[in-house]
RNA sequence: UGGGGGAUCGUCUAGUGGUAGGACUACGGACUCUGACUCCGUCAGCGGGGGUUCGAAUCCCUCUCCCCCAGCCA
């Protein structure tokens, strides 16, 4: 991946990792990337995905994909499925794939060193006792009666716990370190519970499973891993972490550091907010596009490139942060300017007739598919007496700096000619339905006459040959920036109203009837599209992933007022 | 109110004693058979208050604000 990025920009970790390089710390950096799979994997992991890849990468080791499967009670195959395939498609090779679950055996046998040595112990009192026993913010916690158990007692109840002789909650293994300590997490951390529950790959092998803490920094050790990267509320863990790492006769000593997470305005990425969204019907699945889960981008028409480009734009700090929906945005069209293949697509048509053009005549004219890539070549398109041009490219009462059609103006049609707008017919409730214009024949594209300037190029589609298509036109899933910071309102209430709208039957170029799902256009003049999963040849379906930068628009709003 | 983090242009981010820099946005202009792209230019910042120093974003003191932690979730 490292091709992307010529000039990885600085950031704290890519310099703390490069002078431990330096001092000989480290002669290699390991990293893995630890989902755990109940759920999907959203916009929000790239930014660790992609970290962690980058380190590994540019510094000669590897990344491992880890499942951090320590709770059957919400995990799935289907996740470790999904995450297995988005991770893949941000384009990154994980050297090994590895689970919680596979140290599962290890795990127990240091559980039982802990003990041994007087570092755990078994506690037999119910969720809502410890709770009580932690004690709070400001106060320290009180010892558990068991906390003084003898080692043997504690060990002979553990297996037993192991071989399934207790109830859940029954008991639960317990570190001792400090009920004193300010650090709520040092307070006899819960390292093992009992949990009667198949695992979607140990099956019914075990009915206790550590906890986060127990598994995480152990399973690093075990993989080799050097540099632990994660978000910033584990800071609080990493005290813990590094004790247990200290005590235990682990093969390895990784190191956890701590980075911000990923916020995007205009959007919500936690997991429970984005399965309201789909449990409650405000979009159409996991893999709607306006989601901002891997599935919705993707099929949104945003690219693996452009999401590891952005992801490296915004640097990686300690600092919270929100950055702009069109941060993502920009880089999408950065990276689809330089290879979509350009096409021309009339979403709100509105006919148009060149009288002077011969009837049942098609003249076919070249097209460039790419205006500063040549090697993307070039495509016939053809043009007959009647096409169809956007209804917002004609203006009955143009303002001066209008540079479309507008009766008596001229205007270019884009690959062909130029027009002139002759006379305008309107319907009964007075609405504009067709044009009559009149072409210049000396103006055809590549004759000399064509070197004549007119302000504007509009494009156009042969109403003969044009293809009918859907065409989505997504926009922000919420219509203020900060959904979720609203304390008053349900960040459901905040939905965009407006977030899609279909269009039925765009007229687009002939030909784009045979994209397959997943490729990528732009439609001149209109924005970047994807050809979605739901299209066929018989009906094209096209999603807007992002518009064309448009300072016309802002223009005309600034006219308005 | 205990503990752990954080605060630099509108946004993101460099800068650990020596002229606060970059990117994005915004704005202005050039170019243009996409009002796109590209190019050029402009605006704009060290949370507040003290102190140390010839000199402070950086060191010290103090205040303020924001985030995280009291799951047998991760």
């Amino acid at each position: 991946m490292s091709e992307n990025v010529p000039n990885p920009p600085a950031h704290f970790i890519r310099n703390r990792i490069r002078q431990e390089l330096e001092s000989g710390l480290h002669d290699r950096v390991v990293t893995r990337f630890p989902p755990e799979p109940n759920g999907y994997l959203h916009i929000g992991h790239a930014k660790s995905i992609v970290l962690n890849f980058a380190m590994a990468d540019e510094f000669g080791g590897e990344t491992n994909l880890r499942f951090d499967d320590t709770n059957p009670i919400k995990e799935e195959q289907r996740y470790v499925d999904a995450i297995r395939e988005d991770v893949a498609w941000l384009g990154y090779q994980w050297a090994r794939e590895c689970y919680a679950s596979d140290y599962f055996p290890k795990l127990y046998e240091y559980a039982l060193h802990l003990i041994d040595n007087g570092l755990a112990y078994v506690d037999s009192q119910d969720a809502d006792a410890i709770r009580a026993q932690r004690g709070t913010l400001t106060e320290p916690g009180t010892p558990s009666p068991h906390r003084d158990r003898d080692r043997a007692e504690s060990r002979d109840l553990f297996e037993r716990m192991r071989a399934g002789e207790f109830a859940d909650g029954a008991h639960v293994l317990r570190a001792k370190i400090d009920m004193a300590a300010p650090n709520i997490n040092m307070r006899d951390p819960v390292l093992y519970r009992i949990r009667h529950q198949r695992h979607p790959r140990t099956g019914d092998e075990w009915c206790i499973y550590p906890s986060y803490d127990f598994a995480h920094g152990q399973s690093d050790a075990i993989e080799g891993i050097t540099h632990s990267l994660c978000t910033l509320e584990f800071e609080d863990h990493r005290p813990l972490y590094d004790w247990l790492i200290e005590h235990l006769p682990v093969p390895s000593k990784p190191q956890q550091i701590e980075f911000s997470r990923l916020n995007l305005d205009f959007t919500v990425l936690s997991k429970r907010r984005l399965m309201r969204l789909v449990d409650e019907g405000f979009v159409d699945g996991w893999d709607d596009p306006r989601m901002p889960t891997f599935a919705g981008i993707r099929r949104r028409g945003f690219t693996p490139r452009s999401i590891r480009n952005f992801c490296n734009e915004i640097g990686v700090t300690k600092s919270e942060s929100i950055i702009p929906f069109g941060a993502m945005e920009r880089n999408l069209r950065d990276d689809l300017n330089e290879r979509a293949p350009r096409r021309m697509a009339v979403l709100e048509p509105v006919k148009v007739v060149l009288t002077n053009f011969t009837e049942g005549e098609t003249e076919w004219f070249d097209a460039a598919n790419h205006p500063q890539n040549p090697e993307l070549g070039t495509r016939k398109v053809p043009m007959t007496r009647e096409i169809w041009i956007e209804r917002g490219d004609f203006m009955e009462d143009a303002p001066k700096k209008f540079f479309r059609l507008k009766p008596g103006g001229e205007v270019r049609l884009r690959n062909a000619f130029i027009i002139r707008c002759d006379e305008v017919v309107k319907n009964a409730a007075g609405d504009v339905e067709t044009l009559h214009c009149s072409f210049d024949p000396e103006s055809r594209s590549g004759l000399p006459g064509a070197d004549r300037k007119v302000k504007g190029t509009i494009h156009w589609v042969s109403a003969e040959h044009a293809v009918e298509a859907e065409v989505r036109l997504y926009d922000r899933l919420f219509s203020v920036p900060h959904p979720a910071g609203d304390k008053e309102h349900d960040f459901v209430e905040h939905i965009n109203p407006e977030s899609l709208q279909v269009i039925g039957s765009a007229r687009l170029e002939p030909g784009l009837e045979n994209a397959k799902p997943g490729e990528h256009y732009q439609f001149e003049r209109t924005g970047y599209f994807v050809a979605d999963p739901d299209s066929s040849t018989e009906k094209p379906v096209f999603n807007r992933a992002v518009t064309l930068r448009d300072t016309w628009a802002k223009l005309e709003k600034q006219l308005r007022g």
